[in-house]
DNA sequence: CTAAAGTTAGGAATTTTTTCGTACGAACAA
DNA sequence: TTGTTCGTACGAAAAAATTCCTAACTTTAG
């Protein structure tokens, strides 16, 4: 027996991650209107190379599509939590060891990181230990 | 003139980063010796893959060699901090929308961030509020 | 001295990711 | 009806990243 589809890796490459931006930003949505978005919101690419890309992850089982209208729907196939999170796990497993509190000293430390932020991010912990 | 050199670029491939994290982390190393510690560390890879992988590096300037010794000896080109600050910022403007809390937020919700790691945050935090 | 082992350089092959050209059918407007 | 526009499918080209083969030179062991 042949494992023709079923792919347990929902780690999208920098392209598809993009094009799964606009589907949970926007959800389901056409390859126009993908296409579309990517040319105004981030770079030029051709409408061929969208679908193309699109056709890919339908394989990949990234996302799904609904082909019941000759316009075919697409959306994703995992929730945008999940795949974040998963990108997240890698992230800091790849650079900071899998630990999450030297990742905040990397934020802490960056300027780019403003005063509203720390507030905010103060402000989770209280809510999480309140929880707790 | 032509820009032969310089390469302002300073992010690393995902290879390129598991090289760059054997030189931080052991100091100045010959091929032989990333090459010996990526086969016990990551994967298999044949030592003149590793050593084609430091030459182009040296090339696109992320390392720097020492040709004196037949043996050359590579250092990185930049700072830990500053090109995993870089990579890290890239990954909060393109997961987060540059949010730093957001992607705090999912680390919270993360499983894999321990009790104790999240302790360790909170104490960061703390410090940080103390130099303000 | 000679053979074996280690080293770099360089090119080529491979793999992965991305882009796009072409064909062809469906929808639509005139 | 007819031709223009918009859609999908599919293959191939291009680009990027990775792997490794081969040649030539150096060092070392005997």
């Amino acid at each position: 027996m042949k494992q023709e589809k079923k792919n347990n890796n929902i780690e999208p490459t920098k392209s598809e991650l993009e094009i799964l931006q606009v589907l949970w930003q926007h959800g389901p949505s056409t390859v126009r209107f993908v296409n579309d978005t990517l040319n105004q919101q981030k770079r030029e690419v051709n409408y061929t190379s969208t679908l193309k890309l699109m056709q890919i992850m339908t394989e990949k089982g990234l996302v799904v599509r609904d082909e019941s209208n000759m316009k075919h729907v697409y959306h994703p196939a995992h929730p945008e939590e999940k795949v974040k999170g998963q990108l997240l796990n890698r992230f800091v497993d790849s650079l900071y060891n899998g630990s999450a509190s030297s990742l905040m000293m990397q934020l802490l430390g960056n300027k780019k990181t403003s005063k509203k932020e720390l507030d905010a991010i103060r402000e989770l912990l209280k809510k999480y230990d309140a929880d707790k």
